[in-house]
DNA sequence: TAGATTGTTAATCGATTAACAATC
DNA sequence: TAGATTGTTAATCGATTAACAATC
């Protein structure tokens, strides 16, 4: 029987390699795979296995010497160390192209969590169809959000609204924000989760790295 | 005179952070401030400074003792190092929902890129005009790079299909992938430079963080 | 039982922070 | 010149890797 949770503090690296863990699981679970030892899984996800076994003991031994990890148990060990299992109630502020992109795009329910109001300021999309949800005006979220309490905004915004938007809504309640602006939402408020999907900033990355692995060849 | 290119090795936790120098610094020239101290800068970028001293010092000496960084300077200087100056021209594969939003959201120029193709496989999608380029069928994709050597290919496509693709794609001269779909392709290709965008681990590590932090309260 | 492989402790490596002399 | 603040070296901290005893 694994024991959970048996480190307090996660570190924060360990927490961003579940959810790659997650994944390459579930691919090898939809190949047949049954079990795995932490030294094949290292090679297939180029880590090593020190570095395997040390990330999954800091929540539970979930392996048994001598035979490795049953792939089934661990999928469900690390789903529901990252709450895939629950269901955030999540809105979308914003319904331009990368918002309806994607609200239509992610199932949500995979990743623990619902879409359950979509908002934008422009009268025009107001009564639109994006993912089965109909626009609404951003004027009734307040009362939206009084009646049905989502926890996460999808921020896809552009920048200039972003600031004053982020504090409304975390005024009116939210806990996390999903933010896809430029906005650095962590700076003004230290105590709401925020992840960012800084596109612009993946994408220097790439320019970065082209320019200077152009000067090796 | 500012030394360049001290380090000869920069490690890849500073470079991750450029981008977000790179828009603080932006932000701030906006609001007029003509120079900054690394303290100040720290203080609004939530960093150390300490850090932010390491880190610019990786590329040479942009500061002036008692004085502190012009930001105009900066800008210019972490500009150059992330190569947003130059064009890596770029193509996009898949124009469905996301596909089709991430052409028409980012200012590729602005981020040292540009968009010069746009392919799918689905018949209904050829000839549709997206973000100004229309959308080609992929069994053209072969000429058309042998001709426009694109540099960067954008993966919007399903993640059966991706890691054909990918290594298509390599075989006609992609040196970078901004790959948006699940399959992993720094495992297969070593030597190509891949930035991910897991929107999915990016969302699970919010319903991971809420599903947390509840029980602290 | 013997072999395999974990869980865990100890050693190494790298990144961050602190301190301060150099200098504008 | 005196004050401010950098560039840089040294100290600390944390994360990764190696090693091995425990055990299935």
């Amino acid at each position: 029987m694994p024991k959970e949770t048996k480190k307090s503090v996660i570190s924060n690296s360990v927490i961003k390699r579940l959810p790659r863990y997650y994944r390459f699981i579930g691919a090898l679970l939809r190949q047949g795979v049954v079990r795995i030892s932490s030294e094949k899984l290292a090679e297939k996800m180029s880590l090593t296995a020190s570095q395997i076994r040390q990330d999954l003991n800091c929540f539970g031994g979930f392996g048994q010497q001598g035979y490795g990890y049953n792939l089934e148990e661990l999928k469900k060990a690390i789903g529901s160390i990252l709450g895939v299992t629950g269901h955030c109630k999540t809105v979308l502020i914003g319904a331009g192209n990368l918002g309806k992109a994607i609200a239509a795009h992610m199932d949500f329910s995979e990743y623990g969590c619902e879409l359950i109001g979509i908002f934008d300021s422009d009268e025009e999309k107001i009564g639109e169809n994006v993912a089965g949800l109909e626009v609404m005006h951003i004027s009734g979220a307040k009362s939206f959000f009084e009646k049905n309490k989502p926890q996460v905004a999808i921020l896809c915004v552009p920048e200039t609204s972003a600031q004053a938007l982020a504090d409304r809504l975390v005024l009116w309640g939210i806990q996390a924000f999903w933010n896809f602006t430029h906005y650095d939402i962590t700076v003004s408020h230290k105590n709401v989760v925020v992840e960012n999907v800084h596109l612009g900033d993946s994408l220097m990355m790439i320019s970065y790295a082209l320019s200077h692995s152009e000067e090796n060849e």
